[in-house]
DNA sequence: TGAGCCAACTTGTATATACAACCAGGCCCG
DNA sequence: CGGGCCTGGTTGTATATACAAGTTGGCTCA
Protein backbone atom coordinates (compact mmCIF):
# COMPACT_ATOMS: atom_id res chain seq x y z
CA UNK A 1 0.00 0.00 0.00
CA UNK A 2 1.45 3.25 -0.85
CA UNK A 3 1.35 5.99 1.48
CA UNK A 4 -1.20 8.27 1.42
CA UNK A 5 0.46 11.59 0.81
CA UNK A 6 2.02 9.57 -2.14
CA UNK A 7 -1.83 8.67 -3.60
CA UNK A 8 -2.66 11.98 -3.62
CA UNK A 9 0.58 12.78 -5.74
CA UNK A 10 -0.59 10.24 -8.41
CA UNK A 11 -3.42 11.56 -8.36
CA UNK A 12 -2.95 14.96 -9.22
CA UNK A 13 -0.12 13.95 -11.14
CA UNK A 14 -2.82 11.98 -13.28
CA UNK A 15 -4.81 14.88 -13.96
CA UNK A 16 -2.19 17.25 -14.96
CA UNK A 17 -0.56 14.65 -17.55
CA UNK A 18 -3.89 13.30 -18.75
CA UNK A 19 -4.65 16.99 -19.59
CA UNK A 20 -7.56 17.54 -17.58
CA UNK A 21 -5.47 19.81 -15.57
CA UNK A 22 -3.28 22.64 -17.58
CA UNK A 23 -0.86 24.88 -16.60
CA UNK A 24 -2.47 27.80 -14.98
CA UNK A 25 -5.24 25.63 -13.74
CA UNK A 26 -5.71 25.66 -9.79
CA UNK A 27 -5.27 22.58 -7.96
CA UNK A 28 -7.52 21.35 -5.02
CA UNK A 29 -6.51 23.61 -2.00
CA UNK A 30 -5.34 21.58 1.33
CA UNK A 31 -8.72 22.17 2.97
CA UNK A 32 -10.16 20.58 0.07
CA UNK A 33 -8.35 17.72 0.09
CA UNK A 34 -8.52 17.32 3.33
CA UNK A 35 -12.35 17.08 3.01
CA UNK A 36 -12.94 14.79 -0.20
CA UNK A 37 -9.97 12.36 0.94
CA UNK A 38 -10.43 12.45 4.10
CA UNK A 39 -6.50 13.01 4.77
CA UNK A 40 -5.19 15.38 8.01
CA UNK A 41 -3.96 18.78 6.91
CA UNK A 42 -0.51 18.00 7.07
CA UNK A 43 -0.67 15.04 4.31
CA UNK A 44 -2.40 16.97 2.11
CA UNK A 45 0.93 19.59 2.77
CA UNK A 46 3.32 17.48 1.93
CA UNK A 47 1.71 16.40 -1.14
CA UNK A 48 1.21 19.75 -2.30
CA UNK A 49 4.56 20.70 -1.07
CA UNK A 50 6.80 17.93 -2.87
CA UNK A 51 4.92 18.46 -6.02
CA UNK A 52 6.16 21.81 -5.89
CA UNK A 53 9.51 21.07 -5.11
CA UNK A 54 9.56 18.78 -8.45
CA UNK A 55 8.18 21.55 -10.68
CA UNK A 56 4.04 20.24 -11.16
CA UNK A 57 2.96 22.97 -8.66
CA UNK A 58 2.75 26.48 -7.91
CA UNK A 59 1.72 27.79 -4.67
CA UNK A 60 0.79 31.65 -3.43
CA UNK A 61 0.09 32.06 0.07
CA UNK A 62 -3.22 33.68 -0.52
CA UNK A 63 -4.32 32.49 -3.33
CA UNK A 64 -4.30 28.80 -3.92
CA UNK A 65 -1.91 25.88 -6.23
CA UNK A 66 -2.08 25.95 -10.00
CA UNK A 67 -0.37 23.84 -12.39
CA UNK A 68 3.47 24.86 -13.21
CA UNK A 69 4.11 26.06 -16.71
CA UNK A 70 5.68 22.60 -17.12
CA UNK A 71 8.96 24.08 -19.54
CA UNK A 72 11.92 23.68 -17.39
CA UNK A 73 10.93 19.98 -16.25
CA UNK A 74 12.52 16.55 -17.19
CA UNK A 75 15.30 16.51 -19.85
CA UNK A 76 15.19 13.20 -20.00
CA UNK A 77 11.78 12.83 -21.18
CA UNK A 78 12.84 15.33 -23.35
CA UNK A 79 15.64 13.70 -25.55
CA UNK A 80 14.22 10.53 -25.27
CA UNK A 81 12.05 10.42 -28.51
CA UNK A 82 13.51 11.29 -31.84
CA UNK A 83 10.33 11.50 -33.97
CA UNK A 84 9.40 14.23 -31.79
CA UNK A 85 11.87 15.91 -31.84
CA UNK A 86 12.08 16.14 -35.35
CA UNK A 87 8.28 17.03 -35.41
CA UNK A 88 8.84 19.50 -33.30
CA UNK A 89 11.00 20.99 -35.77
CA UNK A 90 7.85 20.47 -38.15
CA UNK A 91 10.28 18.26 -40.23
CA UNK A 92 9.02 14.73 -41.43
CA UNK A 93 10.23 11.92 -39.29
CA UNK A 94 10.30 8.15 -40.88
CA UNK A 95 11.66 4.68 -40.00
CA UNK A 96 13.06 1.62 -41.12
CA UNK A 97 13.42 -1.20 -39.33
CA UNK A 98 16.69 -3.66 -40.28
CA UNK A 99 15.92 -6.10 -37.19
CA UNK A 100 13.47 -6.93 -34.60
CA UNK A 101 14.69 -10.37 -33.06
CA UNK A 102 14.45 -12.11 -29.43
CA UNK A 103 18.12 -13.20 -28.46
CA UNK A 104 19.79 -14.46 -25.57
CA UNK A 105 21.45 -11.77 -23.48
CA UNK A 106 25.09 -11.89 -23.20
CA UNK A 107 28.33 -10.58 -21.45
CA UNK A 108 27.98 -6.60 -21.68
CA UNK A 109 24.34 -6.58 -22.31
CA UNK A 110 23.21 -9.08 -19.47
CA UNK A 111 25.17 -6.70 -17.24
CA UNK A 112 23.87 -3.63 -18.47
CA UNK A 113 20.56 -4.84 -18.15
CA UNK A 114 20.73 -6.44 -14.59
CA UNK A 115 19.64 -9.82 -16.11
CA UNK A 116 21.76 -13.47 -15.67
CA UNK A 117 23.41 -14.59 -18.99
CA UNK A 118 21.10 -16.44 -21.31
CA UNK A 119 18.03 -14.13 -20.48
CA UNK A 120 15.68 -13.22 -23.01
CA UNK A 121 16.19 -10.11 -24.33
CA UNK A 122 14.68 -8.35 -27.54
CA UNK A 123 16.95 -6.77 -30.61
CA UNK A 124 16.25 -3.96 -32.76
CA UNK A 125 18.23 -2.30 -35.32
CA UNK A 126 16.14 0.54 -36.92
CA UNK A 127 17.54 3.65 -39.31
CA UNK A 128 15.64 7.38 -38.38
CA UNK A 129 15.65 9.64 -41.35
CA UNK A 130 14.44 13.21 -41.02
CA UNK A 131 12.80 14.92 -44.03
CA UNK A 132 14.17 11.58 -45.89
CA UNK A 133 18.13 11.90 -44.62
CA UNK A 134 19.36 9.39 -42.25
CA UNK A 135 20.14 10.89 -38.89
CA UNK A 136 20.60 7.79 -36.28
CA UNK A 137 21.00 4.36 -36.07
CA UNK A 138 19.17 3.02 -32.83
CA UNK A 139 20.64 -0.31 -31.55
CA UNK A 140 18.88 -1.32 -28.82
CA UNK A 141 18.09 -4.07 -26.25
CA UNK A 142 15.04 -4.63 -24.21
CA UNK A 143 14.54 -6.82 -21.39
CA UNK A 144 11.92 -9.12 -22.82
CA UNK A 145 10.00 -9.57 -19.41
CA UNK A 146 8.95 -5.95 -19.57
CA UNK A 147 7.98 -5.93 -23.01
CA UNK A 148 6.53 -9.00 -24.09
CA UNK A 149 4.65 -8.20 -27.36
CA UNK A 150 7.56 -6.09 -28.54
CA UNK A 151 8.01 -8.86 -31.91
CA UNK A 152 4.51 -7.86 -32.82
CA UNK A 153 5.20 -3.84 -32.94
CA UNK A 154 5.62 -1.69 -35.55
CA UNK A 155 8.57 0.29 -35.09
CA UNK A 156 8.22 2.00 -38.18
CA UNK A 157 4.95 3.99 -37.25
CA UNK A 158 5.93 4.13 -33.28
CA UNK A 159 9.42 4.37 -32.32
CA UNK A 160 10.97 1.84 -29.54
CA UNK A 161 11.25 5.21 -27.06
CA UNK A 162 7.06 5.83 -27.69
CA UNK A 163 6.30 2.03 -27.15
CA UNK A 164 8.43 1.67 -24.13
CA UNK A 165 7.46 5.01 -21.76
CA UNK A 166 3.59 3.78 -22.94
CA UNK A 167 3.92 0.70 -20.82
CA UNK A 168 5.49 2.48 -17.91
CA UNK A 169 7.24 5.76 -17.25
CA UNK A 170 10.96 5.72 -17.49
CA UNK A 171 11.97 7.24 -14.51
CA UNK A 172 15.69 7.11 -14.95
CA UNK A 173 18.44 6.82 -17.64
CA UNK A 174 22.24 6.84 -17.82
CA UNK A 175 23.94 8.51 -20.83
CA UNK A 176 27.73 8.84 -22.45
CA UNK A 177 28.71 10.91 -25.65
CA UNK A 178 31.25 10.14 -27.31
CA UNK A 179 32.93 11.06 -30.62
CA UNK A 180 33.89 8.14 -32.39
CA UNK A 181 34.64 7.28 -36.10
CA UNK A 182 32.08 4.89 -37.19
CA UNK A 183 32.50 1.36 -39.17
CA UNK A 184 31.87 1.36 -42.76
CA UNK A 185 27.81 -0.55 -42.15
CA UNK A 186 26.88 2.59 -39.82
CA UNK A 187 28.84 4.87 -42.35
CA UNK A 188 26.72 3.25 -45.19
CA UNK A 189 23.08 3.51 -42.79
CA UNK A 190 23.85 7.15 -42.29
CA UNK A 191 24.97 8.10 -46.01
CA UNK A 192 28.76 9.46 -43.99
CA UNK A 193 31.81 10.53 -45.83
CA UNK A 194 34.47 8.45 -44.90
CA UNK A 195 36.20 10.26 -42.39
CA UNK A 196 33.10 12.35 -40.63
CA UNK A 197 32.66 11.91 -37.16
CA UNK A 198 29.99 10.09 -35.26
CA UNK A 199 28.05 11.07 -32.60
CA UNK A 200 27.20 8.19 -30.17
CA UNK A 201 25.23 8.40 -27.52
CA UNK A 202 24.66 4.57 -24.89
CA UNK A 203 21.86 5.02 -22.92
CA UNK A 204 20.65 3.28 -20.61
CA UNK A 205 16.69 3.29 -19.45
CA UNK A 206 15.04 2.18 -15.82
CA UNK A 207 11.42 1.44 -15.07
CA UNK A 208 10.05 0.13 -12.47
CA UNK A 209 13.49 0.52 -10.55
CA UNK A 210 15.19 -1.67 -12.79
CA UNK A 211 17.02 -1.11 -16.31
CA UNK A 212 14.62 -2.28 -19.12
CA UNK A 213 16.75 -1.01 -22.47
CA UNK A 214 20.08 -0.22 -23.20
CA UNK A 215 20.77 1.64 -26.58
CA UNK A 216 23.54 2.59 -28.83
CA UNK A 217 22.49 5.60 -30.72
CA UNK A 218 24.61 6.79 -33.36
CA UNK A 219 24.53 9.94 -35.43
CA UNK A 220 26.37 11.64 -38.49
CA UNK A 221 28.57 14.42 -36.68
CA UNK A 222 27.83 17.18 -39.55
CA UNK A 223 23.85 16.22 -39.35
CA UNK A 224 23.28 16.13 -35.26
CA UNK A 225 23.70 17.38 -32.23
CA UNK A 226 22.90 17.40 -28.72
CA UNK A 227 20.99 20.37 -26.79
CA UNK A 228 20.46 20.89 -23.86
CA UNK A 229 19.34 23.78 -20.73
CA UNK A 230 19.80 22.84 -17.23
CA UNK A 231 18.24 24.87 -14.37
CA UNK A 232 19.59 23.74 -10.68
CA UNK A 233 16.71 22.35 -8.53
CA UNK A 234 15.28 25.30 -7.02
CA UNK A 235 16.23 28.22 -9.52
CA UNK A 236 13.52 27.52 -11.72
CA UNK A 237 11.94 30.84 -12.67
CA UNK A 238 14.93 32.12 -13.72
CA UNK A 239 14.79 31.70 -17.30
CA UNK A 240 14.59 35.11 -19.01
CA UNK A 241 12.97 35.92 -22.01
CA UNK A 242 14.76 36.96 -25.26
CA UNK A 243 17.34 33.85 -25.04
CA UNK A 244 19.19 33.40 -27.90
CA UNK A 245 19.31 29.98 -28.53
CA UNK A 246 23.31 28.63 -28.64
CA UNK A 247 21.59 26.64 -32.27
CA UNK A 248 21.99 30.18 -33.91
CA UNK A 249 25.94 30.70 -33.08
CA UNK A 250 28.43 29.14 -34.86
CA UNK A 251 31.60 30.09 -33.69
CA UNK B 1 14.42 34.99 10.21
CA UNK B 2 14.72 31.76 8.37
CA UNK B 3 12.27 28.72 8.74
CA UNK B 4 13.85 26.29 11.45
CA UNK B 5 13.85 23.50 9.56
CA UNK B 6 15.88 25.52 7.07
CA UNK B 7 18.50 25.98 10.09
CA UNK B 8 18.91 22.77 10.32
CA UNK B 9 19.64 21.64 6.66
CA UNK B 10 22.02 24.59 6.18
CA UNK B 11 23.68 23.31 9.66
CA UNK B 12 24.18 19.85 7.99
CA UNK B 13 25.00 21.01 4.43
CA UNK B 14 27.41 23.33 6.58
CA UNK B 15 29.13 20.11 8.02
CA UNK B 16 29.21 18.02 5.10
CA UNK B 17 30.54 21.00 2.61
CA UNK B 18 33.19 21.78 5.44
CA UNK B 19 34.55 17.89 5.19
CA UNK B 20 33.61 18.08 9.14
CA UNK B 21 31.55 15.12 7.85
CA UNK B 22 32.61 12.95 5.30
CA UNK B 23 30.77 10.24 2.93
CA UNK B 24 29.32 7.30 4.76
CA UNK B 25 29.40 9.38 7.68
CA UNK B 26 26.89 9.36 10.29
CA UNK B 27 24.49 12.71 10.88
CA UNK B 28 22.39 13.22 13.74
CA UNK B 29 19.30 11.54 14.08
CA UNK B 30 16.11 12.41 14.62
CA UNK B 31 16.23 12.79 18.41
CA UNK B 32 19.23 14.10 18.66
CA UNK B 33 18.28 16.98 16.78
CA UNK B 34 15.44 17.25 18.45
CA UNK B 35 17.52 17.36 21.71
CA UNK B 36 20.43 19.23 20.65
CA UNK B 37 18.09 21.71 19.15
CA UNK B 38 15.03 22.53 20.69
CA UNK B 39 13.02 21.38 17.85
CA UNK B 40 10.00 18.88 17.32
CA UNK B 41 10.61 15.66 15.71
CA UNK B 42 8.30 16.46 12.78
CA UNK B 43 10.65 19.87 12.32
CA UNK B 44 13.91 17.24 12.31
CA UNK B 45 12.41 14.71 9.88
CA UNK B 46 11.48 17.28 7.46
CA UNK B 47 15.10 18.57 7.56
CA UNK B 48 15.91 15.18 7.16
CA UNK B 49 13.81 14.28 4.65
CA UNK B 50 14.61 16.94 2.02
CA UNK B 51 18.53 16.67 2.58
CA UNK B 52 17.73 13.14 1.18
CA UNK B 53 15.65 13.93 -1.72
CA UNK B 54 18.42 16.27 -2.65
CA UNK B 55 20.91 14.15 -2.61
CA UNK B 56 22.90 15.16 0.56
CA UNK B 57 21.81 12.42 3.24
CA UNK B 58 20.97 8.61 2.69
CA UNK B 59 18.24 7.10 5.66
CA UNK B 60 18.05 3.46 6.12
CA UNK B 61 15.05 2.86 9.08
CA UNK B 62 16.09 1.21 12.02
CA UNK B 63 19.99 2.06 11.80
CA UNK B 64 20.29 6.04 11.04
CA UNK B 65 20.90 8.37 8.23
CA UNK B 66 24.12 9.36 6.94
CA UNK B 67 26.22 11.25 4.30
CA UNK B 68 25.26 10.33 1.12
CA UNK B 69 27.89 9.61 -1.77
CA UNK B 70 27.29 12.45 -3.67
CA UNK B 71 28.00 11.55 -7.24
CA UNK B 72 24.71 11.69 -8.68
CA UNK B 73 24.12 15.35 -7.51
CA UNK B 74 23.69 18.49 -9.98
CA UNK B 75 24.57 17.51 -13.56
CA UNK B 76 25.41 20.89 -14.04
CA UNK B 77 27.74 22.08 -11.06
CA UNK B 78 29.41 18.27 -12.01
CA UNK B 79 30.59 19.20 -15.24
CA UNK B 80 31.56 22.46 -14.54
CA UNK B 81 35.38 21.97 -13.90
CA UNK B 82 37.31 19.43 -15.49
CA UNK B 83 40.20 19.61 -13.15
CA UNK B 84 37.79 18.64 -10.44
CA UNK B 85 36.36 15.68 -12.84
CA UNK B 86 40.06 14.68 -12.84
CA UNK B 87 41.89 15.02 -9.58
CA UNK B 88 38.14 13.15 -8.47
CA UNK B 89 39.68 9.92 -10.98
CA UNK B 90 42.63 10.28 -9.14
CA UNK B 91 44.41 11.34 -11.80
CA UNK B 92 46.79 15.24 -11.86
CA UNK B 93 45.73 17.67 -13.65
CA UNK B 94 47.69 20.31 -15.37
CA UNK B 95 47.12 23.02 -17.76
CA UNK B 96 48.76 26.16 -19.73
CA UNK B 97 47.72 29.29 -20.61
CA UNK B 98 47.86 30.36 -24.38
CA UNK B 99 46.01 33.64 -24.21
CA UNK B 100 44.38 35.40 -21.77
CA UNK B 101 43.76 39.10 -23.17
CA UNK B 102 40.77 42.05 -23.04
CA UNK B 103 38.66 41.95 -26.65
CA UNK B 104 35.84 43.69 -27.87
CA UNK B 105 32.63 41.52 -28.42
CA UNK B 106 32.10 41.13 -31.93
CA UNK B 107 29.38 39.20 -33.92
CA UNK B 108 27.99 35.62 -32.33
CA UNK B 109 29.61 36.48 -29.19
CA UNK B 110 27.64 39.87 -28.33
CA UNK B 111 24.81 38.12 -29.04
CA UNK B 112 25.48 34.94 -27.22
CA UNK B 113 26.26 36.99 -24.08
CA UNK B 114 23.66 39.77 -24.50
CA UNK B 115 25.62 42.46 -24.20
CA UNK B 116 26.45 45.27 -27.32
CA UNK B 117 28.69 45.27 -29.87
CA UNK B 118 32.10 46.36 -29.12
CA UNK B 119 31.90 45.82 -25.30
CA UNK B 120 34.52 44.49 -23.22
CA UNK B 121 35.13 41.20 -22.60
CA UNK B 122 38.29 39.08 -21.55
CA UNK B 123 39.00 35.87 -24.55
CA UNK B 124 40.84 33.02 -22.55
CA UNK B 125 42.54 30.36 -24.59
CA UNK B 126 43.97 27.15 -22.09
CA UNK B 127 44.92 23.38 -23.06
CA UNK B 128 43.86 21.04 -19.56
CA UNK B 129 46.19 17.92 -19.27
CA UNK B 130 45.63 14.81 -17.43
CA UNK B 131 48.08 12.93 -16.19
CA UNK B 132 50.43 14.88 -18.76
CA UNK B 133 47.94 14.37 -21.89
CA UNK B 134 45.96 16.88 -23.49
CA UNK B 135 42.59 16.35 -22.93
CA UNK B 136 40.29 19.91 -23.32
CA UNK B 137 41.11 22.84 -25.50
CA UNK B 138 38.73 25.56 -23.70
CA UNK B 139 38.38 28.78 -25.45
CA UNK B 140 36.39 30.38 -23.14
CA UNK B 141 34.96 34.28 -23.44
CA UNK B 142 33.59 36.25 -20.49
CA UNK B 143 31.48 39.43 -19.96
CA UNK B 144 34.01 41.57 -18.63
CA UNK B 145 31.77 43.44 -16.20
CA UNK B 146 31.40 39.98 -14.54
CA UNK B 147 35.15 39.14 -13.52
CA UNK B 148 36.69 42.95 -13.69
CA UNK B 149 40.48 40.87 -11.95
CA UNK B 150 40.26 38.52 -14.84
CA UNK B 151 43.47 39.41 -16.10
CA UNK B 152 45.20 39.05 -12.77
CA UNK B 153 44.19 35.60 -12.68
CA UNK B 154 46.56 32.67 -12.89
CA UNK B 155 44.81 30.51 -14.39
CA UNK B 156 47.14 27.58 -14.56
CA UNK B 157 46.42 27.21 -11.03
CA UNK B 158 42.66 27.69 -10.49
CA UNK B 159 40.41 26.71 -13.65
CA UNK B 160 38.14 29.38 -14.99
CA UNK B 161 35.35 27.64 -13.86
CA UNK B 162 36.05 27.29 -10.53
CA UNK B 163 36.93 31.33 -10.86
CA UNK B 164 33.59 32.04 -11.84
CA UNK B 165 31.77 30.25 -9.88
CA UNK B 166 33.96 32.19 -6.93
CA UNK B 167 32.65 35.29 -7.44
CA UNK B 168 28.83 34.12 -8.13
CA UNK B 169 26.77 31.13 -8.13
CA UNK B 170 26.16 29.79 -11.89
CA UNK B 171 22.46 29.54 -11.68
CA UNK B 172 21.70 28.21 -15.23
CA UNK B 173 23.85 26.19 -18.15
CA UNK B 174 22.84 25.61 -21.75
CA UNK B 175 24.97 23.39 -24.02
CA UNK B 176 24.97 21.68 -27.26
CA UNK B 177 27.25 18.90 -27.84
CA UNK B 178 28.50 18.38 -31.13
CA UNK B 179 30.85 15.63 -32.69
CA UNK B 180 33.62 17.54 -35.49
CA UNK B 181 36.69 17.08 -37.10
CA UNK B 182 39.20 19.31 -35.19
CA UNK B 183 41.44 21.96 -37.28
CA UNK B 184 45.18 21.72 -37.84
CA UNK B 185 46.01 23.64 -34.98
CA UNK B 186 43.37 22.07 -32.16
CA UNK B 187 44.35 18.47 -33.33
CA UNK B 188 48.10 19.52 -32.48
CA UNK B 189 47.36 21.14 -29.22
CA UNK B 190 45.60 17.86 -28.28
CA UNK B 191 47.53 15.82 -29.91
CA UNK B 192 45.11 14.10 -32.47
CA UNK B 193 45.77 11.87 -34.96
CA UNK B 194 44.28 13.23 -38.32
CA UNK B 195 40.91 11.09 -38.74
CA UNK B 196 40.22 11.31 -35.27
CA UNK B 197 36.90 13.12 -34.34
CA UNK B 198 36.52 15.76 -31.67
CA UNK B 199 34.25 15.73 -29.44
CA UNK B 200 33.02 19.75 -28.87
CA UNK B 201 30.64 21.05 -26.21
CA UNK B 202 29.47 24.97 -26.88
CA UNK B 203 28.40 26.16 -23.25
CA UNK B 204 26.78 29.21 -22.06
CA UNK B 205 26.28 29.86 -18.47
CA UNK B 206 24.42 32.47 -16.21
CA UNK B 207 25.04 34.43 -13.14
CA UNK B 208 22.65 37.15 -11.57
CA UNK B 209 20.13 36.29 -14.49
CA UNK B 210 21.96 37.23 -17.67
CA UNK B 211 25.07 34.80 -19.46
CA UNK B 212 27.71 35.59 -17.97
CA UNK B 213 30.40 33.32 -19.92
CA UNK B 214 30.68 31.42 -23.48
CA UNK B 215 32.77 28.19 -23.45
CA UNK B 216 34.08 26.03 -26.66
CA UNK B 217 35.44 23.14 -25.03
CA UNK B 218 36.83 20.79 -27.94
CA UNK B 219 38.38 16.98 -26.39
CA UNK B 220 40.31 14.10 -28.52
CA UNK B 221 37.20 11.83 -28.98
CA UNK B 222 39.51 8.65 -28.28
CA UNK B 223 40.19 9.91 -24.82
CA UNK B 224 36.86 12.19 -23.45
CA UNK B 225 33.30 10.96 -22.97
CA UNK B 226 30.41 12.44 -21.56
CA UNK B 227 28.97 10.54 -19.02
CA UNK B 228 25.30 11.51 -16.86
CA UNK B 229 22.80 10.24 -14.83
CA UNK B 230 19.45 12.00 -14.62
CA UNK B 231 16.54 10.95 -12.37
CA UNK B 232 13.34 13.15 -12.94
CA UNK B 233 12.63 15.04 -9.65
CA UNK B 234 10.80 13.56 -7.38
CA UNK B 235 11.64 9.85 -8.07
CA UNK B 236 14.90 10.06 -6.24
CA UNK B 237 15.25 6.53 -4.43
CA UNK B 238 15.05 4.22 -7.31
CA UNK B 239 18.55 4.33 -7.67
CA UNK B 240 19.65 0.56 -6.69
CA UNK B 241 22.82 -0.55 -4.76
CA UNK B 242 25.12 -2.27 -7.10
CA UNK B 243 24.43 -0.06 -10.23
CA UNK B 244 26.51 -1.64 -13.26
CA UNK B 245 28.59 1.58 -14.56
CA UNK B 246 28.12 1.84 -18.19
CA UNK B 247 31.67 3.13 -18.71
CA UNK B 248 32.38 -0.30 -18.40
CA UNK B 249 30.59 -1.47 -21.17
CA UNK B 250 32.17 -1.54 -24.33
CA UNK B 251 29.44 -2.56 -26.62
C1' DT C 1 -19.42 57.54 -3.89
C1' DG C 2 -15.14 56.16 -2.09
C1' DA C 3 -11.80 54.71 1.19
C1' DG C 4 -10.57 51.71 4.49
C1' DC C 5 -11.40 47.81 7.32
C1' DC C 6 -12.53 43.19 8.18
C1' DA C 7 -13.62 38.35 7.42
C1' DA C 8 -12.79 34.19 4.92
C1' DC C 9 -9.68 31.49 2.63
C1' DT C 10 -5.20 30.28 1.44
C1' DT C 11 -0.35 28.75 2.21
C1' DG C 12 3.78 28.26 5.50
C1' DT C 13 5.53 26.74 9.56
C1' DA C 14 5.80 24.41 14.09
C1' DT C 15 4.53 21.20 17.81
C1' DA C 16 2.96 17.02 20.31
C1' DT C 17 1.60 12.56 19.68
C1' DA C 18 0.93 7.96 17.83
C1' DC C 19 1.80 3.64 15.55
C1' DA C 20 4.26 0.64 12.21
C1' DA C 21 8.41 -1.29 10.36
C1' DC C 22 13.11 -2.10 10.56
C1' DC C 23 17.71 -3.11 12.58
C1' DA C 24 21.38 -4.34 15.83
C1' DG C 25 22.96 -6.16 19.75
C1' DG C 26 22.31 -8.31 24.03
C1' DC C 27 20.09 -11.71 26.72
C1' DC C 28 18.04 -15.97 27.85
C1' DC C 29 17.35 -20.68 27.38
C1' DG C 30 17.98 -25.14 25.41
C1' DC D 1 28.02 -23.11 22.49
C1' DG D 2 24.25 -21.67 19.53
C1' DG D 3 19.75 -20.27 18.23
C1' DG D 4 15.87 -17.58 19.05
C1' DC D 5 13.63 -13.77 21.43
C1' DC D 6 13.32 -9.26 23.05
C1' DT D 7 14.36 -4.51 23.62
C1' DG D 8 15.90 0.01 22.51
C1' DG D 9 16.92 3.07 18.92
C1' DT D 10 15.82 4.59 14.28
C1' DT D 11 13.14 5.95 10.26
C1' DG D 12 8.43 6.39 7.91
C1' DT D 13 3.97 7.80 8.09
C1' DA D 14 -0.30 9.99 9.82
C1' DT D 15 -3.21 13.00 12.67
C1' DA D 16 -4.91 17.06 15.31
C1' DT D 17 -3.85 21.47 16.48
C1' DA D 18 -2.00 26.11 16.47
C1' DC D 19 -0.38 30.53 14.91
C1' DA D 20 1.53 33.65 11.29
C1' DA D 21 1.17 35.87 6.99
C1' DG D 22 -0.56 36.82 2.26
C1' DT D 23 -4.75 37.66 -0.84
C1' DT D 24 -9.28 38.62 -2.11
C1' DG D 25 -13.66 40.45 -1.95
C1' DG D 26 -17.28 42.39 0.36
C1' DC D 27 -19.02 45.34 3.78
C1' DT D 28 -19.30 49.34 6.54
C1' DC D 29 -18.95 53.94 7.47
C1' DA D 30 -17.72 58.65 6.51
Amino acid sequence: MKPRYQQLKDLIVDRISSGELRPGDRVPSEHELVDAMAVSRMTANRALRELTDEGYVERVAGRGSFVADYRSRSHVLEVQNIADEIEKRGRSHSCQVLRQSLQHARGEIAKALHVTPGSDVFHLLLVHYEQGAPIQVEDRHIVASFAPDCLEQDFAAVTPSAYLSAIAPLTEAEQIVRAQSANRATRQRLQMTDDEPCLVVLRRTWADGRPVTFARLQHPGSRYELAGHYTPPGTAKSTPAGVVLLEEIKP
